[in-house]
DNA sequence: CCGTGAGCCGCACACGTGTGCAGGGCAGGC
DNA sequence: GCCTGCCCTGCACACGTGTGCGGCTCACGG
């Protein structure tokens, strides 16, 4: 345990040579003789070197690190994104350090200081909601940010996106198709930007059948299965006659699901539930959820990418959108 | 964007005063007058200074950032076992950076040698497979180990675990209270060492009753619905008559009720199915499932606590064994 | 007036790595 | 034999921070 790892320094002394030479033959420097640098490759590898990052990094001003924050890694599509935002930076050398945020604004600041601190080469930013205040303190930081499925007023912020309008088209249109004119919408949290954004869609498309969703049958979840229980018991509990219930996310579908399940309505028999993101479980759940797919791995992917862009100063890059798709299963049919 | 950070040295300059003294008046070193210490630091506010891990952490040993290898952050309990430990490490002024292994070798031995380069103060594996190769690799690492529902062999590496046994006893014992006596497992993947505990403490549980679990009727899944729902339809094409079905993990739960379902089988009434790690879906599902609680925050909050004591060098730190408990719902019914 | 001690601060080095510049060795051409 | 040029290596500094030790200033007592 008292051991210390060893330097270039050490490796230096063995081999005979400055740190330097070793320094420039471990990078393969082409200053450097072919066999001092197998000599010095091996012996590297006898000694059980490991370069240090921190010391690499103070002189490179590179960290190899990037920020990840997200509202709650709990929920399974950041999960899903977050995986792909992993697998990308570990196989271009990068890590990824997560904040798990929880919405509250003291956390964040609490993350964004000390990613800072870190010296994060940039910074992926997860959570639905991002206030004003806390993009303030964002770009204190100082070094690119990348927004995924969020978009920011400002300029050196970037994001990744899907194209939400046309996700809420895809189902408010699905659903008319199938002959539904009484379609009611629960939504996610109240700061959740692409909330609004689906529901418009989807009565965009609503429209150009004739139809619409009125106030009363949009109700407020929180983008999980107790808000989509909840707010479907209040539905019910309202008597209001819908055939269809369009769902925020997967997961408030899950809780529409159950909460119609114990008042013995049958999906989609009795009604149709149409979800959003196309979670893994969205597949096995009774019945398996009709839902619109967004490109979960693709979107960590990209804002990854992106941020490797911004990191090495590439010119033009560009936000990028990503199309959603919609998955028909078997909780949704014609009425 | 050209702007570098500002450092102890450039607050220094402007106060008149030595690096040295800002470094420390910034750490509230008695050496330095009150009234300096005040000055200094609204300096260091006004200028935006925030110090360097990179140059602190290579003076001190210390990176302030501990590794975390998952299997894959996809699934809903690491999820939460994750949370617990990112909290309560940002709690302490600690972050934690990120890997997936997804059980492939070659990328546990990427991410080691990464978390090594990185100088993280200790690392947490909570990938449920830990194969000797890679333990050693772990331990070259030269940080302290914290293991998840695992245990190793050797020293040097602690763990916290579930007691497994007597989880397995709970759900044994509780169907055997309800009169079942021919239960069938579906186990996890083959490198999941706690699915043959659980059934172990199952068997055993089940043995006090007078039954048993027959070879022919433990079925391997993989830990995700889609296994779970494959062993179940196999369950049934073979015509096996149980009447109960004992889950690795909550999510072939999830799969084994689908399958169910396809299958015209009603649950509990046809046939009760109990799970394991009391998921956060879990009692969201249909019907709300019956499952061995595991407590997912505290694991990884323990875990991390013992990672900090393990960093500090207290002595006397011991592995820690968690309780599971048996949450009751409505998928299991008398027979 | 001098010695003593306390309080406060700077000098210098360390941590591990990267890199511009100079210098040494050697071969080749005149 | 000397100059030129090339190839390889070392010197020295930089990055941002922490810290042991010595030194300065000032007040106070003898």
């Amino acid at each position: 345990m008292g051991r210390v790892s060893v330097t270039i320094k050490d490796i230096a002394r063995v081999a005979g040579v400055s740190h330097s030479t070793v320094s420039r033959a471990l990078s393969d420097s082409p200053l450097i003789s072919t066999e001092t640098k197998a000599r010095i490759r091996r012996l590297a590898d006898e000694m059980g070197y490991s370069p240090s990052a921190l010391g690499r990094g103070l002189v490179t001003r590179r960290s190899g690190t990037i920020g990840l924050v997200v509202t709650t890694i709990t929920d399974p599509f950041i999960g899903e994104v977050v995986q792909g935002i992993e697998e990308t930076a570990l196989s271009c050398q990068y890590n990824t350090i997560l904040c798990n945020s929880n919405s509250e604004p003291e956390r964040e600041l609490k993350t964004v200081r000390a990613l800072r601190e870190k010296r994060v080469d940039a910074i992926i930013v997860t959570s639905s909601r991002v206030g004003s205040l806390y993009l303030a303190h964002l770009r204190g930081a100082g070094v690119p940010i990348v927004l995924i499925n969020n978009q920011a007023a400002g300029d050196y912020i970037h994001s990744v996106i899907i194209d939400d309008l046309h996700g809420g088209e895809l189902a408010g249109r699905y659903l008319a198709s199938l002959g539904h004119r009484r379609v009611a919408y629960i939504a996610g949290p109240i700061w959740a930007r692409a909330s609004g954004i689906r529901l418009q869609g989807c009565r965009r498309a609503l429209a150009e059948a004739g139809t619409d969703i009125p106030p009363e049958l949009v109700l407020v979840g929180n983008g999980r299965p107790d808000g989509g229980m909840q707010a479907a018991n209040e539905l019910l509990h309202r008597g209001l006659p819908v055939t269809a219930i369009f769902c925020y996310n997967d997961m408030t579908a899950v809780g529409v699901l159950t909460a119609l399940h114990r008042a013995g309505l049958r999906v989609p028999e009795d009604v149709s539930v149409i979800g959003y993101d196309d979670v893994a479980i969205a597949a096995h759940l009774f019945p398996p959820l009709t839902t619109v797919a967004q490109p979960k791995y693709a979107l960590g992917q990209r804002a990854m990418e992106m941020a490797l862009a911004l990191i090495n100063g590439e010119p033009g890059v560009r936000d990028v959108v990503l199309p959603p798709a919609l998955i028909e299963r078997e909780s949704c049919q014609r009425v």
